[in-house]
DNA sequence: CGCGGACGCTTGTCTTGACAAGTGTCGTCG
DNA sequence: CGACGACACTTGTCAAGACAAGCGTCCGCG
């Protein structure tokens, strides 16, 4: 039972890197579970009420499949399940375009539309109890710096369009 | 088909708030994309990685599970079969105590101190290619700013203890 | 015109996490 | 000392995500 004397005395982290990167981890969980619990009264996850919230952008044009999964969060393009809940629900369409018929169109109907703005009065309310205790200045500098962050990892597995 | 003019002339979001989320998503991604392509490589989760590492910080003494999950970043008791995995694979042992046969002592094994030991090195590149391009200051701002948007929000759904 | 390859999406399968109910153990109070 | 509630953990079940193979469609080239 030697094993090497490396753990320090009590706690505390490897490296400045991972105490960042454990607090990124655990503020984003800690914001999560407030999205969860609100989209959960909607039976949405945070995925697919982004997924509409860029279909609403583009409306009333459409986008296909895979621009959309590109566009999302998360990396992973398990879009096509996701899709079908959603339609299921009737909040989007789909159509096989007649001209190319490789590629899926997708539109958000008036039901999603109906949807989001019956959302935005407590989406925003979310949000001010998320970040509201924070002032413009202190979100822009936070916006800077996790952009500084991803920086040198655009592009590689992550990239977003959305700006 | 007149739902509404909300949708704003192209995309951006709806608020600053959302712009401060979903840029501390995006980024929490962007990382963890590279965590899980790490610890994949030794069949571990990031979880499970923090559990043997917060095993680690006690070690040679335990800890009971319900003190462990709460720990751990995400919130979400479902630490037993994570356990069951580790336990498997030898990495830990579960002990139920004599004097209160409700609880159960985690303990990280010779052989999980050893994995820990052989993944440092790694670890420690991969923390360094995820934010090593970012100076002990701006780390530190970083720290600051997210400590400060989880201050209302600690106790509530979130607690950690780990600092 | 036909064939190979690339594209875009779908489907299958497995693992992982979420939520709720169940099991065994302990403290306590009548 | 026996029943009740609380506690710590486990198990069951189901939805969500990851990874890889499969299908239909289009383009380019001989």
């Amino acid at each position: 039972m030697t094993s090497s004397a490396k753990p320090k005395s009590g706690k505390r982290f490897d490296s400045p890197e991972q105490e960042t990167f454990l607090n990124l981890w655990r503020t984003y969980d800690c914001l999560k579970a407030l999205e969860d619990e609100l989209f959960s009264n909607y039976q949405l996850s945070a995925q697919q009420y982004n997924a509409l919230r860029l279909l609403r952008s583009v409306h009333p044009a459409s986008m296909q499949t895979l621009a959309l999964g590109k566009r999302l969060i998360s990396r992973g393009p398990d879009t096509t399940r996701m899709l079908d809940r959603l339609e299921q629900r009737q909040l989007i369409v789909r159509e096989r375009r007649s001209e190319n018929r490789r590629v899926v169109e997708i539109a958000i109907t008036t039901q999603g539309l109906a949807l989001l703005d019956e959302m935005t009065k407590t989406v925003r309310e979310m949000h001010e109890r998320q970040l509201g205790h924070l002032s413009r200045t202190e979100q822009q500098d936070l916006i800077t710096l996790l952009k500084r962050i991803r920086e040198p990892h655009e592009d590689a597995s992550c990239d977003w369009l959305d700006e």
